[in-house]
Parts: structure tokens; sequence; C-alpha cells
DNA sequence: TAACCGATTAGCT
DNA sequence: GCTAATCGGTTAA
């Protein structure tokens, strides 16, 4: 069992491989990114406010926002109630629900269901309404489930992708060889 | 109370 | 590679 309790740079590249499911269509996580309180691109970083309250509670909980008007993004909270770590779900590989998936998105291209953070969240349904939902719950319309056995593939890092600040931290993490993920690494 | 701007995406050059 | 779309939370005054 992974231990969510950790920062959210240790619990990044362990959450790969972890299935993110929703009731009619779920994918495996190839991508994240880690965001920190003491990270000045994190929401945590000047505290509570409303958006980001979520991130401030239990681990194992859903934080949703809205991106630039128009999107959504999935984090897993991580760390100690109160900490402000979270882990930004950036790309998944479609499991199951593929038709639905499809149907969401608008599109005809299997790679573009899933590979990026606002196109997973429109392919799974996770919107707003699901801010700070038990992702461990089964009774919760979004799901995080374990995979069964520790994934074998090789993690690849770098610059976390789209912010101003803090841009040398590499808390990007991925499966290298995965064709889901939102950008190809560099180097 | 007003202005700013973003953890993005899609479409076009 | 470049930019429009689009809007509420956050910040500054």
């Amino acid at each position: 069992m992974i231990d969510l309790s950790g920062s959210a740079v240790d619990v990044a590249p362990e959450l790969l491989g972890w299935t993110l499911a929703g009731d009619d269509a779920s994918g495996r996580i190839v991508e994240t990114e880690a965001y920190e309180p003491d990270d000045p691109a994190s929401h945590s970083h000047r505290g509570p406010t409303a958006r980001n309250r979520a991130m401030f509670g239990p681990p194992g909980h859903l934080y949703v926002y809205r991106i630039y008007g128009m999107h959504w993004c999935a984090n897993v909270v991580v760390g100690p109630v109160g900490r402000g770590s979270a882990v930004l779900v950036r790309a998944v590989e479609p499991v199951a629900g593929t038709a639905t998936m499809y149907r969401r998105r608008g599109v005809e291209r299997l790679d573009a269901l899933g590979s990026g953070p606002g196109k997973l969240c429109q392919a799974l349904g996770i919107t707003g309404e699901h801010n700070g939902i038990d992702l461990f719950d089964p009774a919760s319309p979004v799901r995080l489930v374990a995979p069964p056995e520790p994934a074998a593939a090789p993690v690849v890092s770098g610059p976390r992708i789209g912010i101003s600040k803090a841009v040398d931290r590499r808390w990007r993490f991925g499966l290298a060889d995965s064709p889901h993920l939102s950008r190809r690494f560099p180097g």
C-alpha cells in the first residue's frame, strides 16, 4: 500500500501505474507532477483559500480546480492533514470505457483521450463537483485503484509544465515508454 | 471594486 | 512554434 503521508515529490512517482477510475471510464496514470507548500508554483504556497482548501484536507482526497476558465485539473492530496501537498495527475492511458471517453472528448485519436491534465478530466468526467471527495471510498464517483504489481516500467523526470515560478525543480514524473504522455520528456 | 493571469487545449502557420 | 478562447480566484488599491 502506498504511503500517502509522504511528501508530494516522493509520492508523485509512486502514483504512476495506479488507476484513476470514474463510474463509466478509467485510466492508468502515466504522468504526474508534485506540488509542495514551500513551492512558489503551488496553489498552497500562500496558505488556504476558498479554491485550494481541499489541498489542506486529508490525504487520499481529490483536489479539482478550474484552469484558464475552461478546463479542470485533478490532484491527489498527499502528506499530513493541513500541509498543503498534492500530486497533479497529468496524463492517463485509457483502460476501460474508451467509447465514453471518445464521446466526451470529441476526438478520434486514442492518444488524445488522456494525454493532458484537462483532457483526462474531460474524458473521465471529473469536474469541480468532485472537489474534496475521498478517492479510496468505494462509493465515490472517482476512485484511486492500486496496480496488481509495482510498476516495472522505467520512470523519467523533468521540469514541470506550464508554470512560471520554480521552473528549475524537476518534479514532473512519467512512464518513459508511454504514448499517452502530455509531452515528451527532454533528454 | 478592478485588474490581472493561469498546474491548458486546439487550431493554424 | 504561436495564439485565441474564456473566467473566477487572487491580489492590489
